[in-house]
Parts: structure tokens; sequence; C-alpha cells
DNA sequence: CTTTACGCGAACGTAAACGTAAACGTGGCG
DNA sequence: CGCCACGTTTACGTTTACGTTCGCGTAAAG
């Protein structure tokens, strides 16, 4: 029953498959802010949004911080030139590896898929050795 | 001078951009195995093969041990079927990881593209503003 | 033959990203 | 009113993936 769209540390943590100590630690790292209801924290839409980019960041192999930079370029507040500037060259920085690794990734698919092919294939080798072979049992 | 078509930790180190700690790290994870002159590691091409395929496992964001496990899928030598099921249901699991993973750097790069441009829009809105705006100097 | 460079293994240190435990506050309800 | 589940801060522990000495051997160079 959401007072408004908002959610408990709690029920973020399970929505998300995190534990409440993460979001604790995002926050003390300035990826996150929800207000404060009293003492409790009580997360909106808009930090499930940002808490999504947090964990796909994650997968992909960034850091916290590196993430940190990248969502600063999602909040269109109080920024003066310099930091949009930064910010921004940021993210075209972590673009230009995004594709990068886009590219490979899609090789490294490739690759593991055919490995996978062979190894199918000399299993296949091996249970056929051990039926002709039952001295091995 | 190669005397065959081996490299020393060094030379290996210096070609990959890691440093010898980190090839003795992997070597201690089972994760590369050079043949020894005495004391001495000398890497073969083969080697070479893996600490490519490390490395890239690597900006995946697959752990030593998530790589290790599927490296096994690429020496056909003395494994049983046991073994061999084993590394290809490891291959398996992280195939499908790969793919979900690469649909979603997709849609990642598309928003970050896109989040960019936005940046840069305000970014201009703010120039403008400063110019209009002298008093802020 | 000493210096210099590289390599070795063992041990300890470190940064990131949390986990875990302690000690305390607090709101709701029976 | 008392209790309990949930939340808070603070502090220390843990895991991963190496970095950093250390003392020592050894091999090439001067």
């Amino acid at each position: 029953m959401p007072d408004d769209d908002v959610m408990t540390i709690r029920q973020m943590s399970e929505a998300f498959g995190v534990t409440p100590r993460a979001l604790r630690f995002y926050e003390s790292g300035d990826l996150l802010a929800p207000v404060r209801h009293g003492q409790k924290r009580l997360y909106s839409k808009a930090d499930r949004a940002r808490l999504k980019l947090i964990l796909r960041g994650k997968r992909f192999g960034f850091s916290l911080e590196q993430i940190r930079e990248i969502l600063e370029l999602y909040n269109p507040a109080e920024r003066n030139i310099t930091q949009t500037e930064t910010a921004l060259a940021t993210a075209r920085e972590r673009l230009v590896d995004m594709r990068q690794q886009y590219a490979e990734l899609g090789q490294a698919i490739a690759e593991l898929n055919q490995q996978i092919g062979e190894g199918e294939a000399s299993l296949r080798k091996l249970k056929a050795e051990a039926a002709s072979k039952p001295e091995d049992r």
C-alpha cells in the first residue's frame, strides 16, 4: 500500500534482489538519494530508475564511481557548465568502451558457441569409447 | 630472439599490458600453465591464446573462477566424461548470460547515447544563459 | 669477478564492494 | 504498557584480484 508511490528499503531490496546494506552503501557513495521520512528512507520511482541503471552498469563491469559520474548526467538539476562537460566527457568515454565491448562480446559469443560444439563432440567420443571399452568400469 | 616461439614472463606482461604478478596469480589459480625451463616460466602461443581469453572474460565481468571453468573446455586433454559435462554445463550457462548481456548492452548503448544528446542540449542551454546573464561572472 | 637485471616464491598490504554484528531508536497493536 | 519487527548508525570482517616488498638464486654484462 504505497502512500504515494514510494518504497521502503526492504521493498526496494526485494524488488531488485539486492540487500538493504547494498542500498545504504550506494547512498553513502552518492549513487542514490532517497528522501527521508523522519529517519526512514523512502525510494521514489526516480530512485528505482537510478537503481536499474546502477545494476546494469555493474553487470557491464563499471565501477560504482564510473556509474556515479554517468548518473550525474541524469539529473538536470542545479549543475554548472564545467560539471556537465566533465560528465559528458566521462559518458562519451564509457560509450566508446561499451561499443567496443559490444563488438567483442559478439565475437566471444560466437567463439564460445563453437567451443561448446567441439566440447559436445569430444564428449560423444568419450562416451563411445567408454561403451566399447567396458573394462574401465 | 625467441628460441622457439616462447616468451618470458616479462615479454608476456608487456605484450598484454599486465604485470608479471598477475600472470603468476593466474597460474596459481590454474588459469595458465606455462612450461618451466629450470625455474623460469616460458609462455607458448597456446598460453598467449589462453591469456587473451582470460582478459576478455574479465572485461565481460566474469570472475577468474568462472573463466577457469570455461577454459577447461579448451584443453581436449585427459578429461573424463563427468568433468567434460560439468564444463559444458558451465559454458552453456555463461553463453546464456553473455547473450543476455549482449542484448542489454545494445539497449544501454542506445540509452546512454540518447542521454548524451540530452546532456549536450542542456549544456548549450547553460552556455546560452551564461552569455545572456553576464552578471554571474 | 663484481655489478646489474631479471626471475622466483612467500608473505603481507590494499581497494572495491559489500556482509555481519552490536547497540539503539520507534511505531503500531493486542 | 510492553513487546516485537523493522529501521538506524557505527565498526569491523570478508572476498576478489591483484600490488608491494623481501630475501635469494642466477645469468649476462662490464
